[in-house]
DNA sequence: TATGAATGAGGTTTCATTCAT
DNA sequence: CATGAATGAAACCTCATTCAT
C-alpha cells in the first residue's frame, strides 16, 4: 500500500527512513485525532494503522499531547499554503473575493478533518496551539491578502469603504468552519431537502452571497 | 442537610428530594462536558463537585454517555425556550430580524456552554443527539418563526424574496456558534484591537448587518 | 495466611476494612522498597504481595512516590516511638549510654529494612523526607533525650563536658547504620572470622566501648 | 577532532582512541550512577553526556550491569590508590593514625561519589562487587597497613593492647562514609548549626578524637 | 436513597537493547 | 569504530463502573 524502499539492500519491515516514518506517523495521527478528538484519541491505534510502532511515536514526538501538537501545526501551515494558491492580483475584485469565498468553503467541505481539528483544538482552549511557534506569522498573510483585495475592490468603485479584512475573514471562516464542523447536529435537527452536494451548493451561494453583499457599496 | 418537604407522591419518610439531585447532578455536568468534552470528562470530578456521589449518576442517569445524553437535551431544550422569548409577531419585521440576531449572538456569548456543547456532540457526530426522542420536533418551532417573519417582512417590502427559512437560520447559527466556539484559535492567531466587549460589539453588529443585508430587498 | 474478617458476611476476598488495607499496603510496600529501591522497586511486584490489588495503591497512595512517602513516614515514625522505651531517666547514666547504644546497634540490626530506606532516601537526596510534614518535629525528641542524659553523666562526674548531644546522636546512628547497610561490601572485602552473631557482637562491643570512652572524663 | 597518534599496536588508519573512549565512558557513568543509583541510572542519559554514542556502551561493556560493573571496579581501585598515599611508616603512630582519620572523612567529603556507589551497591546486596576478579586481594593491604601501624604504637606505649585492625578500618569507614552517605537525611532531620565548612571540621574532629580515644592505653 | 471502598480493563510512557548503514 | 533509527517487553497510571454496608 504504501509504495517505498528505493535502497535496496534488507528485506523486512523495517523503513530507515525518518522523514517518511515520521510523516507516515502524523498523517495517521491527523486523521485520527481529527476523528475522535484529543482525549478520545488512542495512541495504540494510530499505532496499529501506521506502519511502525507505539514506540516509535514516543521517538519522534514525545508524548500524545507532542504528536497531537505536531499535527495541529501541520494542519495550519496546510490550510494556508492552500489558501494562497488563488491567485488574486490578476483577478477582478468582486470575482477573486467570490472565488475566495467559494474555494474555502468547498476546501473545508472536502477536506474536514482541518476544521474538526480547529473546533477540537477550542475545545481544549487553543492551549497547543499556542505552544507553536512561529504560527501566528504565518497566519497573518491571509490578512494581508484581503486588505490588498479590499483596497483594489475600494478603488475600482466595487466595495464600499470601511471594510475590516480581519472581520471579512472572521465571516468567511465562519461559514466554511460552522459548515462542516457543526453539520451533523443542524442538518439531524433541520433536515434540508436535497442531496448532500446540492445542500453543499445551496450553502456555497448562501455563503457566497452574504459576503458579496456584506461588502459591495449599495447602502443597508 | 437540605431540609424538604416531600414532593407529592412518596411517603417512606425520606427526607431528600430526588428532582433536586437529579437537577444538581445535571447542572455540575453540563458545565462540566462543555468544559472538558465527553472523552475528558470525568465522572470522579463530576461527582465531587456535586452535592451527591457517584453512585447517584449511576443511579440516575446509568452511565458516562446517558449523563451526557441528559445534558444535551437539557441545553437545546433550554437553548429553544430562549429564543422562543423574542415576541416577534408585534415588531417592524426588520426590527425583529436585527434583535434576533442581535439577541442570538450576545445570548450564546454569554453563556457559551451550550455552544461548546454543541461542538463537542459534532465532534461525536452528532451520535448522542440522534438518541433523544422528540428533539428534532422540539427545534422545529424556531424555522416556523422565522417563516412568519419573513412573509411579513417580504409582505411589507423590506425583504427580498425567495428567503429560506433554514439558510437564514444557518447563517446566524454559523455566526453566533462560531463567535463563541472557535473564538480560542481565532483570537489568538488574528487579535483584534480593542477590549473583549469592543470586539464582541463588532462580532455582533457585522452579524446583524450581514444578515440584514443578506435578506434585504436590494438587489447583490 | 492473613486471618481477618470479624464482620461475617460476604465471603469473597474482599475486605472493606481501609485502615487493614492501607496498612497491608504499607507494610508490603516497606519490605520491598527497602529490598529493591525506590527506582528498583515494582508496583506489579508490591500489588502481587498485597491482599488488594494495583488499583488499590493508586487509591490510597496516589503514585508509586506517594507510597514511597508513606513509607518512609511510617518508618521514622516506628524508629523514633522505638527509641524512646529505653527508660532513661531512672538508671545510672553511664548504664544508660550503654543501653542506648547496646540498643540501637541490636535493633538496627534486627530491623535492617529501616536502615536500607534511609540509605536508599539518601541516595535520592532525602527529597522525599523533606515532603513529609512534622517529620523534624517528631525526631527531635531523641536529641532532647541525649540532652538530659549527658546533663546527668556530667552532674555525676562521669562525663566530660563539652558534649554535643547531637555529635553523640550522630556517632551511634553512624554505626548502628553502618553497620547494617554497609555490611554487605564489608564483610565482602574484609572478612571477619566468627558467626555473623559473634560478629555482631564484637561490632556491637566496639560501638559501645567508643562511645563510652568518647563521653568518658578521661583526657583524650 | 582529537587529533591523536595511534597508539601502538593497530595501524588500519583510525584515528580514535579506544583507551580514551572507555575511560571517558567510565567517568561519565560514574557520576551519574553515583547520582542515580543503579536501578535509576538511564543508559541514554550517560550516552548523551559522553563523547560518543549508545552504541559504543554496548560495545566496550556489554550492558548496562557491566558497565555499573566496571564503574564499582574503578571506584574501589581508585580509593585504596589514595589510601595507601599517607606516609605511615614514618611517622609518630598517634599523629599516623589521626592523620589517617583525617584525611579519610575529608577524602570521602570531598569525593561522595564514592561513598555514594558503596550505598548503592549495599542495596543490591553487594553482589557486582563480588564478581570483579581480584578486588579483595587489592583491598587487603590497607589493613596490613593499619595491623603494622597498631603494633608500632603499641610498642611505643601509645595504643592499647588488643585492637583489631579490621575493628579500625570498620569504625574508620563508619564515620567517614556515614558522614557522606546519610547527611542528606541526618542533617535534615538534626540540623547542625554553622556553615557546611565548619560542621565538616566538628565531624572530622569528632571522629578523630573518638578512634584515638579508643585505641589509646587509658581505660574505658 | 446514599457512601466510600474496590475492581479490571485498558491507557500512556519508559527502558535496555539491537539493527542498518 | 561509530551513529541514529527501531524494537518489544514491561513499567506506571487512569477510568468507568460495581459492591458491601
Amino acid at each position: 500500500m504504501v509504495s517505498r524502499r528505493k535502497s535496496g539492500s534488507g528485506s523486512s519491515g523495517r523503513t530507515n527512513d525518518p522523514e517518511r516514518t515520521r510523516a507516515n506517523i502524523l498523517a495517521v495521527a491527523s486523521e485520527h485525532f481529527a476523528e475522535h478528538g484529543l482525549s478520545g484519541g488512542r495512541i495504540d491505534d494510530i499505532a496499529t494503522q501506521t506502519n511502525t510502532s507505539k514506540r516509535m511515536i514516543y521517538y519522534y514526538f514525545g508524548s500524545k499531547e507532542g504528536l497531537y501538537e505536531a499535527v495541529l501545526e501541520r494542519a495550519y501551515l496546510e490550510i494556508r499554503r492552500v489558501e494562497l494558491e488563488i491567485d488574486i492580483p490578476n483577478m477582478d475584485p468582486t470575482d477573486a473575493l467570490r472565488q475566495i469565498v467559494h474555494f474555502t468553503v468547498d476546501h473545508q467541505y472536502s477536506h474536514p478533518w482541518f476544521g474538526r481539528l480547529v473546533a477540537i483544538e477550542n475545545i481544549h482552549h487553543g492551549e497547543y496551539l499556542k505552544r507553536i511557534p512561529g504560527i501566528r506569522e504565518h497566519n497573518a498573510t491571509i490578512i494581508q491578502q484581503l486588505e490588498t483585495l479590499i483596497a483594489k475592490g475600494v478603488e475600482q468603485g466595487q466595495f464600499r469603504t470601511g471594510i475590516d479584512p480581519l472581520s471579512l475573514h472572521w465571516m468567511i471562516s465562519a461559514f466554511a468552519i460552522f459548515n462542516v464542523v457543526n453539520d451533523y447536529t443542524f442538518s439531524y435537527l433541520f433536515p434540508t431537502p436535497g442531496t448532500p452536494q446540492e445542500v453543499q451548493a445551496q450553502r456555497r451561494a448562501l455563503a457566497t452571497e452574504a459576503v458579496l453583499r456584506w461588502c459591495s457599496v449599495q447602502a443597508a
